[in-house]
DNA sequence: CCGGTTTAATAACGGTCGTTATGAAAAATC
DNA sequence: GATTTTTCATAACGACCGTTATTAAACCGG
């Protein structure tokens, strides 16, 4: 009985999904929502309940949606299979549309508002900069017989710098150090080399300089 | 003449910095800039300009007391040996600081407010269990022969999801899916392999049924 | 001690946030 | 058609955002 819902419930949830892919959790305000759902707020809380829900909702759907092929690949019979099915899978992902670029699930706390964007570019400004000295290390590296003639500085690059973006965002999940160095010593184990006359050294623990931690002060409530 | 600052610039840059790590951009508020650095509104703004300008202060100090490294890593006479540096000093950047754990470039904008943290740990958990059905394929891989009995499946799963945030965080960047690719053949190319009786296949695009596209509605003003 | 000048702290600004009361409109039941 | 029930849109809520007048306090040169 009663009044029946004028929009569907699946596509408001999609649309919002996007949004929420593009700006992030906290980026997305419920003008947003309105604005590309086309359902005013009142109805959205009604709908889906607050704004925490509703994400969590979108965090669903998002596995249904989009990572399907997940499952898929763990099925693949060799592992090497599936591994490479999930990493281009990945690749096309987060490239496939250009209007939300990267993973909802990481942009859900990456992305931000749009009025950030500023500062979103600077810090992207900054990790540019530190790839392309990393690649032109790798040019050098190339010329000097150190790096085989078919290997890629500039993919060399993008492949240590998406370790350090992986072993980052691990980082802020609670990863231990332990696990972060298997990470860098799995990617470390891939590394191609000429078979010239110095012996390479093994993945152990880099003994670098590390700035001392200084004192936190207060602590919010 | 006039009264003199009674403050230090550089230690209250120092505290916003590390603010600033901890909860992200956006995360931080004026509040939580005053909690930490004892220094009210007024003065933050008198000394540093507004909040975006204290926080490109905050990254060109990042990169003063917590980069140093990179340059030291640049300069390792053997390519391999810059990797080897770099990975393990960002695995031990990221960790070093268990108040702010993560990369204070990445956090800038992963992170978020405190608000926010429910959301965020969801989208942390289901990273993580991601991440455990990756491992758990991994050791059904090893115990089928698929992988050395040498090889480490938490290790490997850990690797790979590194590359796939890795790799979102470039596609947020603004990657082109080629660049994207480039870097999953390189996490793929020397993927431990049994010498088993069935020939591996190459890194080449895995032909997957990948979603399509929905349109997106209205965009914003 | 006294203008002049810079910094400090209090408090307020307009704006936007997520959320919700309010009352009108629409459909289902009687 | 009247009543009940649910949904709808307008508008407002209090809280917090980044930012800034405003005023008092501290230091300078005379």
């Amino acid at each position: 009985m009663g009044r029946r819902r004028e929009f569907d419930e699946a596509k408001v949830l999609d649309a919002a999904l996007c949004v929420f892919w593009r700006k992030g959790y906290e980026g997305t305000s419920y003008a947003d929502l309105t604005e590309a759902t086309g359902v005013e707020r009142p109805a959205l809380y009604s709908a889906y309940g607050n704004k925490e829900q509703l994400f969590r909702r979108a965090i669903a759907r998002y596995g249904e949606r989009y990572l399907e092929h997940f499952p898929e690949a763990l099925e693949r019979p060799k592992s090497r299979e599936v591994v490479a099915h999930l990493l281009f899978v990945t690749a096309d992902l987060n490239t496939r549309y250009p209007d939300r670029p990267g993973c909802f699930m990481i942009n859900g706390v990456l992305a931000g508002s749009d009025d950030a964007e500023p500062v979103r570019q600077a810090l992207i400004e900054a990790r540019a900069m530190a790839e392309v000295q990393l690649r032109e290390r790798f040019e050098r590296a190339k010329a000097e017989g150190d790096l085989p003639e078919t290997s890629d500085p500039e993919a060399l690059a993008a492949f240590v710098m998406a370790i350090a973006h992986g072993m980052a965002v691990q980082a802020k999940a609670g990863f231990s150090r332990k696990k972060l160095e298997a990470v860098a010593a799995q990617a470390l184990a891939t590394w191609p080399s000429c078979p010239g006359p110095s012996p390479e050294r093994g993945p152990e623990r880099a003994d670098v300089p590390a700035p001392k931690p200084q004192s936190n002060r207060r602590r919010r409530a």
